[in-house]
This record gives structure tokens, sequence and C-alpha cells, in this order.
DNA sequence: AGCACGCCGACT
DNA sequence: GTCGGCGTGCTC
């Protein structure tokens, strides 16, 4: 008997090891298993039982220990795990990692163990003047015959004693062996007592014998009371007691050592109040809703966009949907982009289902998030609410995805394993026969293009919930502004008097900066465009140092004029203004009123988003300052006006998402204004008023964006219409072969299969590889050794390193890295 | 990833 | 010799 067991490590596929007589029965796939990996153990994943394999026999290792009691991941799951790692091409070993709940781990440690043989040696070593690094690390271990490799280190000062043992291990001086220390208790258990049999044959003799040590007496009374196995955190609190006592009576056998479960207080503030129904929908909201449940009724999968304009009430659909669902035995699973900045969202699903809701995101510590793990494991959740991660809750019997605000970047993990939650709830939703629901205001363009193309099935809200009208967004033009007024304002005279003019009328004000304006991208001051790169359409890096434009998708490079190349006019550099001058400023101008800022700087601390959020819902702030944090969903009603800055700030990121995100911000931020009575004002600042994308979003002309924008991608080949690996060969690679070329070239199969393409400028010993595959070359690496690094900081920074050698570099999604 | 091993150059 | 710094190959 064999199975093929995941280890996290980079491999391409999973290994196979054998199973032991002794561990026959305790084999399941999902169960983790200790594995030797070369000279070292690892913990792994059983993905599969296979009853023979190909491998010749001697290779194949037998599995050390298993892990769990039962198994982690059902099979379904696996099955998508399986299927994220084939997808994205990273070791399913990682995959699985991601899929586990923080906190359940195993610490290996190396073990170094001297021998008698090293023993004498070691005596020699005394009469020696000068000890070597191994001479140290014998004299050491000759004090301590047993020592992990952390504290060997330690002593000795310094990283890598393990390097001398390995010498000394040869020479018969010492062993190195390797422990996994595994977690018995999960976290979810913690120790209890219980009266032991000892005691209960004869309870009047013990009871005499304690008469001497009354805490004593009064744990076992306590214990006699209660009948059943009891937290000892909860003994010592209730009685007031130390562990001592507790101690003792565990020497005398009177009391057992058992592990319970860890019962764990809520976290986070618990809804007391009436549990609510079935919302009331509106017409839009319920022929929406019908949609889904028609899908749901066939047991089809299928994925559906919810494009309803802010303030139209996505919510109540899915509330909706989650109680039809769970009607019928099924559960749900509500994927958000960042609780942090949502937790109305949350509150709302509270209201309705409190006590059966897991939340799982990363601010939870360990432990809160292993809880929330559990609980849906068990099934003891209806709805599971989380974040990216969460797309690998153990739900089963899954009757419905929803992913709120799918257009959002914090849906994308950048880092191994790199994936698109957003994505994989599709795919989940494919396993599980459930439907999935996107939900945005301003949809991603490849969902919307997939919607318009019928791969998803397109819902619309057009209607804002009670009737509340669109703000009117007008666009303040500062080229005009500066030529008025000769200096370059932060803050127009328009946006400054409605500014006035609100906060008189009672009401709130939002001002949003895009902080990440660099100083180093060049934009004209008489027609507001920034220099792109012509291949690229994305925004070129001025590099001080060569005095030229640089692109940093294609290396591309032209040479720095003054003057703009379509109107002539005076081109500056972009400067990017921060949060807290804007505050500033407005403090000057506003003395009497509050002003505050919410941006990185002041949301540091946890907590901090929901407490700059709270005052401000309950009116203890006029004027918010922040960067694209303040733009996501909450719902404030005294909000009337949305100020924003500079709204070409994002066109000058080497993005090619820029437009997109551009129009997205501008409607989501100015969606925050006039969810009250009053109707809402946007004004957005601008030096680049004609752009598409800022045009549209003053016109609240979604479909007309869209079109522009679909239209765009297609002409210079961007998603939706490629996949495009990002590779870059670079110089000559001296007759030598990485091994990473291989990868490299598997990559390169697989995009020859799915249709890739090419741009960028012509590097010749790949342009023959990039006719006949269509492969976009971007990123440069000088040797493998950096290969990782390279991709860990992903195009910009490759572009720091120095180049010499040749080599190849991948990544492979392109939604990810871009 | 993380370890082993080999090669090389710097320094006793 | 010894030590440390790369570069490369391999893990059932």
């Amino acid at each position: 008997m064999y199975v093929s067991v995941a280890l996290a490590r980079p491999l391409e596929s999973t290994l196979t090891y054998e199973v032991p007589e002794r561990l026959k029965d305790k084999i399941k796939p999902g169960i983790r298993v200790i594995v030797p990996l070369g000279r070292r153990m690892e913990t792994g994943w059983i993905f599969e039982i296979l009853e023979k394999t190909d491998l010749p026999i001697n290779i194949i290792k037998p599995i050390r220990n298993v892990v769990d009691g039962e198994p982690l991941f059902d099979v379904k799951l696996l099955n998508f795990l399986r299927w994220i790692s084939d997808y994205y091409l990273v070791s399913p070993g990682y995959v699985a990692k991601a899929a586990m709940p923080p906190g359940i781990g195993d610490t290996p440690e190396f073990v170094i163990v001297i021998t008698d043989k090293g023993l004498l040696e070691a005596e020699k070593l005394e009469k020696k003047k000068k000890l070597s690094k191994g001479d140290l690390v014998l004299s050491t271990l000759c004090k301590n015959h047993k020592m992990n490799a952390r504290d060997l280190d330690k002593i000795l000062g310094g990283e890598g004693a393990l390097r001398y043992c390995y010498a000394l291990e040869k020479q018969g001086f010492l062993t190195i062996n390797q422990e996994i220390k595994v977690r018995e208790d999960y976290l979810l258990r913690r120790s209890g007592s219980i009266l032991s049999d000892k005691y209960y044959e004869n309870p009047e003799k013990w009871k005499e014998a304690c008469k001497k040590a009354p805490v004593q007496m009064k744990i076992i009374e306590y214990l006699e009371e209660r009948k059943e196995p009891l937290p000892d955190d909860k003994i010592m609190k209730n009685l007031d007691i130390s562990s001592g006592p507790l101690a003792e009576l565990n020497k005398k056998g009177l009391i057992k050592k058992v592990f319970l479960e860890q019962e764990r207080e809520t976290f986070y503030p618990d809804y007391d109040g009436p549990l609510q129904n079935l919302p009331d929908l509106t017409d839009e909201q319920m022929a929406a809703s019908l949609e889904v449940l028609k899908c749901c009724e066939n047991k089809s999968h299928r994925t559906f966009l919810i494009r309803g304009i802010t303030g139209s009430g996505k919510t109540e659909v899915y509330l909706y949907l989650c109680h039809k669902i769970i009607a019928e035995g099924k559960k749900a699973l509500i994927l958000i982009p960042e609780i942090s900045l949502t937790p109305q969202l949350f509150r709302r699903f509270q209201e309705h289902f409190a006590g059966r809701i897991s939340l799982l995101h990363s601010g939870l510590s360990p432990g809160e998030r292993f809880e929330q793990w559990l609980k849906a494991k068990r099934g003891l959740s209806d709805i599971v609410v989380g974040t990216r991660s969460a797309v690998f809750a153990p739900i089963d019997n899954l009757g419905l995805i929803v992913v709120d605000e799918e257009h959002d970047g914090s849906y994308k993990q950048d880092e191994t394993p790199r994936y698109n939650a957003r994505d994989l709830a599709i795919k989940r939703g494919e396993i599980s026969a459930a439907p999935v629901l996107l939900g945005s205001a301003t949809p991603a363009v490849e969902s919307y293009y997939n919607a318009l193309q019928g791969k998803y099935h397109l819902l619309e809200l057009k209607k804002r919930f009670g009737d509340q009208e669109l703000p009117k967004v007008t666009i303040v033009d500062m080229r005009e502004e500066f030529k008025r007024t000769g200096i370059q304002q932060e803050i127009s005279s328009l946006l400054d008097d409605k500014i006035k003019e609100k906060l008189e009328a009672g009401g709130q004000v939002l001002v949003l900066i895009n902080r990440r304006g660099y100083r180093a991208r060049l934009i004209c001051r008489e027609c507001g465009r920034i220099v792109l790169c012509k291949y690229c359409n994305v925004a070129m890096k001025y590099h001080h140092t060569i005095d030229k434009l640089v692109c940093h998708f294609c290396d591309s490079r032209k040479s720095v004029s003054d003057r703009c190349e379509y109107c002539r006019g005076e081109l500056i550099e972009f400067a990017g203004i921060g949060t807290q001058r804007v505050e500033e400023i407005l403090q000057r101008d506003f003395r009497t009123k509050i002003v505050m800022r919410m941006d990185q700087d002041t949301t540091g601390s946890r907590g901090a988003h929901y407490r700059i959020l709270e005052m401000l819902r309950h009116g203890h702030i006029d004027i918010l300052v922040g960067t694209q944090m303040i733009a996501k969903g909450h719902d404030y009603p005294r909000i009337t006006l949305v100020g924003v800055i500079s709204a070409e700030s994002i066109l000058a990121l080497p993005d090619f998402r820029h437009s997109e995100k551009t129009f997205q911000l501008l409607t989501q931020v100015g969606g925050r204004a006039g969810r009250g009575e009053n109707p809402g004002e946007v004004i957005i600042q601008t030096f680049a008023p004609d752009h598409y994308s800022i045009r549209f979003a003053e016109e609240h002309d979604y479909v007309g964006f869209y079109k522009e924008e679909i239209l765009l991608r297609e002409r210079l080949s961007y998603p939706p219409f490629s996949r495009m690996a990002v590779v870059r060969f670079e110089g000559k690679d001296k007759g030598k072969t990485y091994s990473d070329a291989y990868k490299f070239k598997q990559i390169l199969d697989k995009f020859i299969k799915t249709g890739s393409i090419i741009r960028g400028p012509k590097s010749a010993p790949i342009s023959k590889l990039r006719d006949r595959h269509r492969i976009q070359i971007i990123i440069r690496c000088p040797s493998r050794s950096e290969l990782s690094t390279v991709l860990a900081h992903s195009i910009s920074s490759a572009h720091k390193e120095g180049i010499s050698k040749g080599g190849y570099i991948i990544d492979i999604d392109p939604y990810n890295l871009m």
C-alpha cells in the first residue's frame, strides 16, 4: 500500500511513500503524515491512496508517522487543491499549506547527539591551544550530550553550526537526527482534571488523608460535585488557587489529567438583538435572487455577475439567498476583500445569522482562526464569511458562494501559492455544484467581458435603494485652475466652497487622495497626458541617472524632452501629494471643524480602521481625508460630499489596469456620497479631465467605460484577450542550461496550448520563440540564485538588479502578477 | 525551500 | 589546511 504525499517544498508533484503495516488503518486522504525527505523529516498531506506504484522499489521510503486522527480536507477539497496546483503550477504541498488554518502546525528540529568516539575526541581538544569552529561544536556537545541545532547556534554565536556537524558526523563523532514535535492539542484542547479511579475506590480514606491540605480538599469537593472533567485553568480561577495543589493531587494519583476541548469566548462583538428573517426585496433584487435560485434548483453550477450600482442593495440579495439555501440544509461561503474595511457587511450577516457564522480573516489570532475553522469543519456554521484564504474553508454541502466586490485587488494572493480567490471561488463552486455570485458596482473588466460573452450570467441592479439619486459629479480642470491662479493649489476654489457649503448644512465630507503618486513620472501641464510606453500603454518612469524614461513592463527606453509630444506643452514631474499635507491644509482652512486622516499611518494598529469609521458614523468627524481605503463599501448617511484630489494619479502607475482602477476608484468613492436623505455631490480635481476613465466616471456611464476599455485591451492584447507568461531572456546563456529553463519550458508549453501573446521590444535570442509561441517578454534575471529574489520583488525591482549573465525568469499568472 | 556537495579564493 | 561564499542538483 502506497500513498501520494504533498510536501511544502517546490516539487512539481506529490511524492510516493510506502505505508507500513502498523499505520495502515490510520491512513486516509486528507490526513497529515511525517515522512523522510532527503535527510530530514517533513510533514505532508496524503492526497491519494495507491494500490501499486511504477516507481523502482528501492527509492521508496516508508511513512514515519501519522499526525491527524481525521482528515483535514475532504475529497472535494483535495480535488480543489490539486486543481489549483495544476492551474497555477505550484507545488501541491504549498497549496495544502495555504489551505490550512494557522496554529495547527508542527516544528521540525535537528537534534545533535555526541557519540562515545566524539567524547574521546573532545578530551583531546583540551590540549589544543586554538580551537576551530568544529572543535568548538564538539566541546560544547561534550558538556551537554544532546542539543538541538538552534541552541548550538546560540551558544556559538551566529548561525550555521549544522554545517560543522555534518563534517563531524562523517567522522563518527556525533549523530544528527531530526524530530518533529507534533502538537497533540491542536490548540483546541486544554488540560483538565477529573477524579481518578484510585480516589473513587476509597473516597473517605483519601478525604481523611487530605485533611491537612485544605486547598486539595477544596479541589476534590469541587470535582466531586461536578462529576465531569473540568479545565485546569477554570478550576484555578473558580477556586482562586494556583497550580500547585493540582499537581500535588496528580502526583498522589487522586486526579487524572485529561485533554478537554477548548471553549473560546467569541472575539467579535456579539450580536444579541433579534434575528431578522428574509429581507424585503425590491422588484429588481427579487428578480436577481430568483434567477440564482432557479439555478440552485437545477443543482447546476453557474457563475453570476451582479452589477449593482453603489447603494443598490447587493447585500440584501446575498442575505435573501443565504436564508433560502440554509432552509434547504445547505451552507454558504461569503468572500469579502478585507474585513477591517467592511465591518458593516459582517454586521448585516450577524443580524440575520448570529451564532451560526464563522468569520475567517488574517486579523484574527491563530487560535481564533483555528476555532472558526473548526466550527465550520464540524458543520456548526451555516455561513462562513472571510477574506481570500477563506475560499479553502472546510464546508461540506456548499449551496452558494458569494464574492463581494469581486474586482478588488485584495483577492489576489501575491505570495506562493499565487492565486486569485475570485477565480478559485468559481472553480470551487463548480466542484461543489454550487452557484457563484460575483458582486460589484464596478466589475473587473475580465468579469464584465465574461458576462458579455455569456460565460457568466449578468444580473443588474440599476436603481439605488430607497430611490436615492446618484451623486452629481463635477470635474475641476486643474490646468485651468493653474493658469488662472498661477500657483499649484492642492484644493481648488470650487472644492473649498463646496466643503464649506456642505459642512454648514450639517453634512460630512470625504477627501480622497491616492498617495502613490511618485515624483518620477512626467505629465504634461497643458493636456494632462502622462508619458506612456508606446508598446505597453503604461506610465514610464524617469530615471535620473541615465536621464531616460524607462518602461517597467518591457524595458524599452525613451529620451526625455521638455515638451509634450502631442501638444508641445510643458512637461513637469508628476508630484504626488500626501494625505498628511491635505489634512493640514484643510484643518487650517476649517479651523472649527474636525479633520481626520485615514491612511496606512493612522490605521497601523489593530482595530484602528474600525475606530475611525465609528467616529465617522457617530458624527465625530467632519472631514475625513484618506487613501483608497476610505472608498470601500461603507454606508454613512451624513456624507454629502466627496472630493478627489488628483484623479489621474493612478494613471501614472505602471499598471496596465490603470484606467480600470481609476474608473473603479472614482465610482466607488463617489458612491459614498448621498446615502441619506440629502443628495450627494462629488468633486473630482484632475489634470486629465478628458481621460475616458475620468469622463465616464463623471457621467456614471459604466457601459461606455467598459466598451472603451475592452477595445483598448483587445488592441494591446491585455487580459481578457490574452494570458501572458512573463518571461525574460537577457544576453547570452553561455551554453549553460539552468535547471529552471525546464520549468520555463513547461510553462511555455502550457501557454502555447492556451494561446498566449507577444509584445515588447525585440530581443534576439528569444525572438524566434516569441514569434512562434507568442510570449510577452518582461523580466530579466541575472542568474538562478537571484531568481527567487527577482520573482519576489516582481517586475519593478527586477530592474534594480544589475544584469550580467543570461537567464530565464518566470511567473505565470497574469492576473496575479499584473 | 533547504540541504549537500564541490569549487574557488582569502587568509592563517 | 581552514573558512566562507557562491553555484548547482536533488528530494519518493
